[in-house]
DNA sequence: CCCCATTACGTACGGCGTACGTAACTAAGA
DNA sequence: TCTTAGTTACGTACGCCGTACGTAATGGGG
């Protein structure tokens, strides 16, 4: 082990206590850590958030983070089970399927309070205590359904896997202009004259088709929500009776 | 416009012209560019891939990588575009169903040989030259199907949502691996100790039932393909009738 | 033929992740 | 109670990164 006690040996950061006998109190704690860096996130984009800001943000010097978090992917991995900590569970009601859509949408209100979620989100952050805190509400809402358990997984992991892809999607242009200098809309019109050009190119024609109806974007218009109600049920309705 | 003439304004890649009348010829292409980008992403991770190592790679100096790709950015949406002609595209058979599921293999398969693509995917790139041509094809096998060309495009965006989550949940274990000092196996083992003793704490006991049949992990011993291709098929048994 | 847009690329700046060394601190063991 | 060993805190430094900018060489269009 090196000298400021910093393993470089397979470990889980969970399994970490977060005090060690010994030494003097620790002055922060992971929650402080992963709440500074999901604050920074927020404000300034995923971009932004370096071992440098967020122990600056909590007032230690930058390696004193290191005391906390081994590797900055560590620190994602905070970060994505601290916002997932903002899940509300319910009773579920009997109907797994309501139940099922009703947490999907808040998956979706997560992802866009916490646009940067979509990208970070890991299978290997998967059982995070509060990822496991999800899965298990998610198989007490699927008690009703009468698959095997190990099909219930597979059902919440493509849930899961419809709802990140579709608001990705959502947030897409917005994140990438943000990270640019440009706008949102400047974004999306060079991406929309780009595809109607190619598009008049004649080589396209069933995509000309299926685009000349609504607008070639994501959303332009569309009610999204409803949108995404739908996607979700319908993927529900594959599984079960 | 700056002396070396790098634009700041709003564009797409695809509408830059490669080469501009005026000037000595162009040293190198885009499609070399991006190739070389590739052999590093896949030999080293896309982390490897830096304008320096790219430049490097084909040739040339580093600020010269600037007069064809604006930003690292678009060397990812070059790299996207690159591997996604990969496909190959045969005719339509008549049952939309097989078509889509064969279509998805590939996708499977390509990204197997290109583990960073999941991670590189992103809606705004969904319009480069060789996205276009993959949903022209998803559309022609969608001919059969009687519903609204926009239902359509949902179809293939949820087929590819589910592909890009299980495919990544397949190679995130190797993926971490890769970019950390320690084995896939060691990987494996701690996230499977660290899982075990939260399992036996007894406040996850759903969990707990369904993960005792099989190993926790995402796929020990399992066939992968074939639940890729029941996934798979389940939600395109969700569309149609 | 010559002008000037374009290509090529070296230098430099500010930032990054993090290895490592050292000093201050405190709980456990003698 | 005193020692000591493990822990926290953090400054310094290294080798990367993306890329702004300036300059020299190049070659097609007027």
């Amino acid at each position: 082990m090196t000298a400021g006690g910093r393993p470089a040996e397979p470990e889980v950061i969970w399994s970490r206590p977060q005090r060690a006998g010994r030494g003097p109190r620790p002055a922060h704690s992971r929650e402080s850590i992963a709440a500074e860096a999901v604050r920074i996130a927020d404000a300034e984009g995923i971009e932004a958030v370096s071992m440098r800001r967020v122990a600056a943000g909590i007032g230690a010097g930058t390696m004193s983070l290191y005391n906390y978090v081994p590797r900055k992917e560590e620190l994602y991995e905070l970060m994505v089970d601290a916002v997932s900590g903002e899940y509300e569970f319910t009773a579920p009601t009997g109907d797994w399927r309501a139940d099922l859509l009703a947490l999907a949408r808040q998956t979706r209100a997560l992802m866009h309070r916490h646009p940067w979620l979509p990208r970070l989100l890991s299978p290997v952050y998967g059982f995070s205590p509060n990822a496991l805190r999800y899965l298990e509400h998610s198989l007490e809402c699927l008690a009703p359904l009468d698959v095997p358990d190990a099909e219930k997984l597979e059902l919440v992991a493509a849930v899961n896997g419809t709802v990140a892809t579709y608001v990705a999607g959502e947030l897409a242009l917005a994140e990438r202009a943000r990270a640019l200098p440009w706008s949102e809309d400047e974004e999306q019109g060079v991406r929309t004259a780009w595809l109607g050009s190619r598009l008049a190119s004649g080589e396209y024609p069933r995509l000309a088709a299926a685009v000349s109806g609504t607008g070639p974007v994501p959303g332009a218009g569309l009610d999204m929500a409803a949108v995404f109600d739908r996607s979700v049920s319908r993927l529900l309705g594959a599984w079960g009776a």
